[in-house]
RNA sequence: GGUCCCAUCGUCUAUCGGUUAGGACACAUGGUUUUCAUCCAUGAAAGAGGGGUUCGAUUCCCCUUGGGACCGCCA
């Protein structure tokens, strides 16, 4: 059996989340059954598809690993074909020219409205042979929707689904100006591109519904389809462009790498037994659609920041290092070459740190500026007492031939007692110092990560 | 409102009729430590309610309750 797999975002706005998940699921079904993972662009809506945010989806998906097989397919390209069908179902007999005006059809919305019944098209021109064909009304073309008997689709997620035809509409699938609608569009490109699996919000559980009919009408193979459960915001409801944290962006932003996050959106709806970690690899041998739950999960951003933890702790330092940089260069400022060496020795005790690479940022600053800037709270922790200590240390420091923690040590202890203090009535001072807060990374790795020039610099400040 | 769907700790989830209902995050407490963290240990925390079926239900069925999705010439 073969596995072809799409994922057909629209570019209509910034990568979702959810869609970002998607996405991985379709991509983890190919990869795990060495089938194809297509990326589909469903441009058909002109006004509001923009170029942008089909570069952005692409980028996106880069961005967290999930490459596509072959060239993106642009939906707005096979529009003749898609038009085509939509003729060959006319002439069939699935399909029907419906000349009811806008107007007409608002009319019927608003009276279903204030009698309090759902809204369906009402088939006027189904089988309208005796009626007069307006000659100011361009038709649309509908779906000869099945009135009678169910519909069964026997979904790989949520089991057999049962729905009643009659509730199904003659929906349109040609729009007045001739374009074809996303119920047409897909089901033929999903047909065409020989879609095996859809797998998609369950959102779409009624198109399902509606692109089956197309498939029987045009004798085509229906795919498998899985229809995921919904992310929901922390306040339980779909996901929307309005709640904050909904679009991939938003995570890139605060510092989140890509694993992190594909493990967390894995694992948000799907589980293996109790692993909570799963590379790449592991995440594509292990997938499956059993696996995957039924209902909506909730988004929880301190377990992504947890899982952001996990992976940066355990990822090498000139790795971390290049996700840092290109974190930085696109949220913060560029950082200078004369800093990389020294940040990239540095990762080393400062992802042990931090949960995201802007906490990265944040603990680097002593690097990053050259200026120590001390905070007013900090500053009043350096009392006389203190500026004789950094006075103290910064002669011995200055006689020291080799640095290391090693010969440092020493250093601090006999200042530890020459004081008659603790390691914290020394090491503060020096902190505030050093970094410009008494928060920050061990005093021992501050000191020996700066060069010695600086470090006597900022001393001697004091 | 109509149609469809969902229901285990606060959150993500394990359990596929018999468990002291497990793990992870978050939370609390204690310990290590050089500040903040990390790390380690411990703790608190769940089967929505009511009926069945069964020797036995979190698990199967029904009802109630709660929550969600869809109802476009958007995708």
């Amino acid at each position: 059996m073969s596995f072809n797999c799409r994922f057909a975002p629209s570019p209509t706005g910034p990568l979702h989340i959810g869609g970002v998940r998607t996405a991985l699921f379709n991509w983890l079904l190919a990869k795990k059954n060495k089938g194809k993972f297509f990326l589909r662009i469903e441009d058909t809506d002109k006004e509001r598809s923009k170029e942008e945010f089909k570069k952005q989806i692409i980028s996106s998906l880069a961005w967290l690993g999930i490459e596509h097989d072959g060239e993106e397919y642009i939906q707005s390209k096979n529009i003749k074909k898609h038009i085509t069908i939509a003729e060959e179902l006319l002439k069939k007999g699935f399909a029907y020219k419906c000349y009811c005006s806008e107007q007409e059809i608002n009319e019927q919305k608003e009276k279903c409205k204030k009698q309090g019944i759902p809204y369906i098209y009402n088939r006027k021109w189904r089988d309208a042979k005796d009626l007069q064909v307006p000659k100011d009304v361009q038709p649309v073309i509908r779906f000869k929707s099945k009135i009678s008997g169910n519909t069964i689709i026997k979904d790989l997620v949520q089991g057999e689904r049962n729905i009643s035809n009659s509730t199904i509409e003659d929906f349109v699938i040609l729009r007045k100006d001739k374009s074809p609608t996303y119920q047409l569009s897909a089901t033929v490109d999903d047909h065409e591109m020989k879609i095996t699996h859809v797998i998609r919000g369950d959102d779409h559980m009624i198109n399902s519904f509606k692109q089956k009919q197309i498939y029987d009408a045009m004798g085509w193979e229906v795919p498998e389809f899985a229809h995921i459960p919904l992310i929901h915001s922390e306040q339980g409801k779909k996901l929307s462009k309005r709640d904050n944290a909904s679009t991939l962006d938003d995570y890139i932003k605060i510092g989140i790498i890509p694993d992190a996050l594909r493990n967390y959106l894995l694992r948000l709806g799907w589980s293996h037994k109790d692993k909570e970690i799963f590379t790449k690899q592991e995440s594509i041998d292990l997938f499956d659609l059993n696996g995957v739950g039924k209902s909506p999960s909730k988004l929880d951003m301190s377990r992504i920041l947890s899982i952001n933890e996990t992976y940066i702790k355990t990822i090498n330092e000139k790795d971390l290092f290049k996700f840092f940089k290109e974190y930085v260069s696109k949220y913060k400022t560029s950082i200078d070459q004369s800093k990389e060496e020294i940040l990239i020795k540095s990762m080393g005790f400062l992802k042990n740190k931090g949960k995201t690479l802007e906490d990265i940022w944040n603990n680097s600053q002593y690097i990053i500026k050259d200026k120590v800037e001390i905070g007013a709270e900090d500053k009043k922790l350096i009392d006389d007492l203190s500026k004789t200590i950094i006075k103290d240390f910064k002669s011995e420091y200055e006689k020291l031939s080799s640095l290391s923690r090693e010969t440092l040590e020493p250093v601090i202890k006999s200042l530890i007692d020459k004081h008659k203090t603790n390691f914290k009535g020394v090491g503060q001072p020096l902190r505030i110092t050093l970094v410009g807060s008494r928060f920050g990374p061990g005093l021992y790795d501050v000191i020996l990560s700066l060069d010695k020039s600086e470090v006597l610099k900022r001393l001697k400040s004091i």
